[in-house]
DNA sequence: CGACAGCTTATTGTATACAAATAGGCAAGG
DNA sequence: CCTTGCCTATTTGTATACAATAAGCTGTCG
C-alpha cells in the first residue's frame, strides 16, 4: 500500500489496538480523514481491510464501528489460529531450510535473553516471537495459509496475550519454541504440529488466567 | 456494497472464473471502469476485495493482474478448505437445530432431483450445493470460521470442479450429504468432521482425475 | 549490436465535489 | 404518552480531476 492509505491503516489500527477506540464506537471516515491528515479515499481503502481483518464491523447501512469481542469470539479466533499454525508448523517440518533453522534458534536464543532479566523486555520479546511465527510461516510455503493466518494474528486480544504473561509462562513459550525446534530439525511434521497446538493453545489459557484475574480484581 | 461496487465485483470476478481473463492478465482499472460502466472508485474497491480472495495478485508497483494457479496451489486450496471445513461440521454437529437440520434434508432432496434426470442439472445441483454447505456453515456459528472459509470456496479451480463430475460423482456427493445429515442428527462432531474431511478429499481428487484427463487430452 | 538516458505514455494514488442513503430529532395526531 | 411521518443533518457512495509513479520506447553513444 502506498503511503497515505498505509499510514491511515495504521493509525487506525493502532488506535482500536490500544483501546484509544473502544469496541462499538462509531468511526466516521470524515473525522479519521482529518485525524490522519489524509483524504477520505485512503481512510476507506484503511476500513476496508480492517473489517477484513475483523477489527472492525460494518452495519447493515455500511457504517462503520469498532469491533467488539465477546468470550466466544476470543476462543474461537485462537481454536481457529491453534489449527492453521499446526497445519503451517506440519508443512514447515518437511520443507524448512537449514538457513531458517539456524533463523528460528536465533530468534529463539534473543526471545531466552529478552525475558532472563529480572525484568522481562516484553517488547523484544513480542518482536522475535513474530519473527519467529513469520519464519514458520515462510517456510510452510502457502500463500493461502499464510493470508488466512494473518487475519487471525495480531487481534486485539491475542496482542495483548503476552502482554499479561508472567515469568513462568514466557519461560515455557521459550522451551516451547526449543522443542519446536527439535521437530522442524529432524523434520517430523505430527510432533511439529502437536507442539505447535499445545503452544497456542497454552496461550490462550494464559490469556484466560490473566483476564478473568483482571475482570474480577475489577469488582 | 452497494449497486456499482458489488456490480463491478460480481463483474469482474464472472470473467475471472469463466475464463474470458485468463491468468497473468493484467487489469486496468480504467478499462474494467468503462467496461462495468461505472467510474474507477468502485472498481477499486472490487480490486481489493478480489486481492483478499487471492483470485488477483498485485505487482510491488500495484498493478493487478489475474492470479495463476499451480497444481500446488490447488492442493492447498483443497487441504485448507477440507481442514475447515471438517471444523465447520465439527462445531455444527452440537449447535445445529432442527430447522437447519431440516433445511439440510430439503436442499440434499433437491440435489438428488437435480442428478437424477438422464442429463444432470449441474446449475440446480451448484445453487443446493452452495446452500447446503452454507447451511452448515451459519450452524457452526463463527464469524471468523465463516470469513476464513468464504475465501476458500468458489475460487476458479473449486468452481469449476463439479462441472467435471461425472455421474458417479454426483451420486456420491449426494450420499455423503446424507450421511453428514446422520451425522448431524446424532449431533456427532467427530463423525460429521470425517465424512466432511473425506467429501472435501474426494472432491479434490475427482478434480486431479478431470483436470489431468482434460490435460492429457489437449496434447 | 547492445546498453543506457531521457522522454512519453500508461497506470495507480489522492483529493475533492457532489449524489444518495440513512439516522436522529421534532412536531403533529391519536 | 406513545406513535408516526417528515425534515434535516450526518454519513457513505460515486464520479472526476489531478498528482505521482512506473513502464515502455526511442534515439544516442559506446
Amino acid at each position: 500500500m502506498s503511503r497515505a492509505s498505509e499510514h491511515a491503516y495504521t493509525v487506525i489500527r493502532g488506535m482500536i489496538l490500544a483501546g484509544e477506540l473502544p469496541p462499538g464506537t462509531q468511526l466516521s471516515e470524515e473525522a479519521l480523514a482529518v485525524h490522519c491528515a489524509v483524504s477520505r479515499t485512503p481512510v476507506r481503502d484503511a476500513l476496508r481491510r480492517l473489517e477484513s481483518d475483523l477489527l472492525i464491523r460494518r452495519s447493515e447501512s455500511q457504517r462503520s464501528f469498532v469491533a467488539d469481542w465477546s468470550d466466544d469470539d476470543i476462543e474461537d479466533a485462537f481454536e481457529l489460529r491453534s489449527m492453521l499454525e499446526a497445519q503451517a508448523a506440519r508443512r514447515a517440518a518437511t520443507r524448512i531450510t537449514p538457513a531458517q533453522l539456524e533463523a528460528l534458534r536465533r530468534h529463539n536464543r534473543l526471545i531466552g535473553e529478552a525475558i532472563s532479566g529480572s525484568k522481562a523486555d516484553i517488547p523484544n520479546f513480542l518482536d522475535h516471537n513474530r519473527a519467529f511465527h513469520e519464519i514458520i510461516l515462510a517456510a510452510a510455503g502457502s500463500t493461502r495459509l499464510a493470508s488466512l493466518l494473518t487475519r487471525l494474528i495480531e487481534q486485539p486480544v491475542v496482542w495483548r496475550t503476552a502482554q499479561n504473561y508472567d515469568h513462568e509462562n514466557l519461560q515455557r513459550s521459550h522451551r516451547e519454541h526449543e522443542e519446536l525446534i527439535a521437530a522442524f530439525a529432524r523434520h517430523d511434521p505430527a510432533w511439529a504440529a502437536s507442539i505447535m497446538t499445545g503452544h497456542i493453545r497454552r496461550a490462550y489459557h494464559a490469556y484466560l488466567d490473566a483476564y478473568t484475574a483482571q475482570r474480577t480484581a475489577a469488582e
